[in-house]
RNA sequence: GUUCCUAUCGUCUAGUCUGGCCCAGGACACAGGCCUUUCGAGCCUGCAGCGCGGGUUCAAAUCCCGCUAGGAACACCA
């Protein structure tokens, strides 16, 4: 059996000597806690999903407690529409929370936005043991800084620092107004991940950062830190590109005195060229409700996220919510990035179609078939859904999304259209004009006009005319408009005697030498 | 520039910690064939990969060193 959970850490820094560490140690606690934090900037996109299904599957595999904790810091781009649009696609792939929006918890309230009071008092707790200080150095002033140095080389210099009383109220006195800015000191820190492993970082890197702007208001790296605090988060999971974040987030809990989490960060999702999924770049390609709808399932987006990144073994990759509850390992997720590539999720997607009933499917598609026109909710009768359900049945595994039911317009509509490579290739033929005109007066006569009897009429006169099977696509043509479809004779009584005859006179009617 | 992350078929990945069972396995995609009343279905076959260079070893995808390439962060964004 397979195991990633031993590590062994080397650091240079801290220490020359080995450190084993037991990752599954990291998972063996009582209350997990863990959060998807989204910002409500826009749709979940797929990267996002993926976390937050990781996360969900940790929660629910250790038998933890999943927090759903909106990061709206950012007012001006936070919208109503973007939060509801994130909370329909989390429930639509069936990732529940236990605490958060709509529900709340013992911890609410679950905006940042609500929050700021909180991030007051532990700013004010940092100033007060002297873990972070006012600094009244202007952005001008910076900027200036920067501009001699370079702006990579730059790093702050610790200037206020040392303000006395006086120096403070001289700046006020000026008007200027304070940031406020953390006390950066020690040689490493270590960030203890699940996916990646100790990753280790020189302090000396870092400088005394910024964590509450002059207005006032605290940054990312700050709130965070704080929710993920007073929340008990135990495990904090997000993306790769977080990582770099860690450390500053670390040395807040420490001035703080919190306990830091546990991390793992999951490696980001690229475009087929390699290049990061983005909401600029992709536009909707990368929302989740995109896929939801355009006729891809819920079980097998989540069967496709799953496997971007995690894997069970060399043999399974089609697991069901339930199987992921038993299998998922966090420990087992890759640390290189990948790429999404749809052509795995359309596979996916039909082996979930097939999956469902007939009933299910059924229901499923129908949407569809609104939207599309093909049908109204008046027409949904009782006849009418025995008939559906026949049609989903024939039409059987030709549906990559349920959107493909589109392709079956030609069972509902009255005038079909006829594919012009189709009606060439086999229409215009020399026998099928006779075939066409021997099948109306078969057809016309024909009782019942059933499956059984429609393909025992039609092998019959294969066998008597000569033509064999040769007589089949025609046939298909002239009827469906189409070279491919369900089954023939499935289709020639799901369309049913009267639109049979018709449209073979209408094939009829193109095959006209006039209208050649 | 600095810091950090990553590197197995076109793609998702197994194998790497615990070197030999791997002249690297599976899946998707692609190509060809077969079957069939059509087909995007089914069956079969094929294509194709350990980034490069050193080293250690009887033996390296696996361990060590170096390089290269890609990515992320370095904001009074999240």
């Amino acid at each position: 059996m397979f195991h990633v959970s031993r590590f062994t850490f080397y650091s240079p820094i801290i220490n020359s000597f080995k450190i084993n560490l037991n990752k599954e140690l990291w998972i063996k606690m009582n209350n997990i806690r863990v959060r998807f934090a989204p910002a409500p900037t826009g749709y979940l996109h797929i990267g996002g999903a993926r976390t937050a299904l990781f996360t969900w599957l940790f929660a629910r595999k250790n038998n933890g407690t999943f927090i759903l904790r909106i990061d709206d810091t950012d007012e001006a781009r936070s919208t109503e529409e973007s939060l509801r649009g994130i909370l329909d696609s989390l429930r639509w792939l069936g990732l529940d929370w236990d605490e958060g929006p709509e529900i709340g918890g013992p911890h609410a309230p679950y905006f940042q936005s609500e929050r700021t009071d909180i991030y007051q008092k532990h700013i004010q707790k940092l100033l007060d043991s002297g873990n972070a200080y006012h600094c009244y150095c202007t952005k001008e002033e910076i900027d200036a800084e920067k501009a001699k140095v370079g702006p990579w080389n730059y790093r702050y210099n610790g200037k206020c620092r040392q303000l006395t009383e006086a120096d403070k109220r001289h700046y006020e006195a000026e008007g200027r107004k304070p940031t406020v800015r953390l006390k950066v000191a020690g040689d490493a820190i270590v960030v203890p991940d699940l996916i990646k492993g100790y990753v280790e970082f020189k302090a000396e890197t870092l400088d005394d950062f910024i964590i509450v702007r002059s207005n006032g208001t605290p940054l990312y790296n700050f709130t965070s830190t704080v929710d993920d605090s007073l929340m008990r988060i135990t495990h904090v999971i997000r993306g790769e590109d977080h990582l770099t974040n860690t450390p500053k987030q670390i040395l807040i809990y420490q001035a703080l005195g919190f306990e830091t989490p546990k991390f793992a960060h999951a490696p980001t999702v690229l475009d087929t060229e390699g290049r990061k999924l983005s909401k600029r770049r992709h536009g909707e390609l990368v929302s989740i409700g995109f896929y939801r709808d355009n006729g891809y399932l819920p079980e097998a987006m989540v069967n496709f996220l799953v496997r971007l990144g995690w894997s069970y073994d060399d043999k399974e990759e089609m697991f069901t919510v339930d199987e992921l509850l038993e299998k998922f390992d966090i420990g087992r997720v890759g640390k290189s990035a990948s790429i999404f590539d749809i052509q795995k999720l359309k596979w996916l997607n039909r082996e979930y179609i097939m999956k469902r009933d007939i009933h299910d499917r059924t229901n499923l598609v129908i949407p569809f078939l609104r939207k599309a026109g093909l049908l109204n909710d008046d027409e949904l009768t009782t006849d009418r859904r025995v008939w559906l359900e026949k049609l989903v049945e024939a039409v059987g595994d030709r549906m990559t999304t349920l959107a493909d039911i589109e392709n079956s317009s030609f069972f509902f509509v009255d005038e079909i259209e006829y594919d012009k490579k189709a009606v060439k290739k086999s229409l215009k033929r020399d026998f099928v004009p006779g075939l066409l005109r021997d099948l109306k007066s078969i057809f016309a006569e024909l009782q019942p006009f059933d499956e059984n009897t429609v393909e025992a009429k039609i092998r019959e006169y294969a066998g008597q005319s000569g033509l064999g099977g040769k007589v089949m696509l025609p046939i298909r043509v002239a009827i469906t408009g189409k070279s491919f479809g369900p089954g023939l004779f499935e289709s020639l009584t799901l369309l049913g005697r009267d639109k049979v005859l018709q449209r073979i006179d209408k094939a009829m009617e193109l095959l006209r030498p006039t209208n050649t």
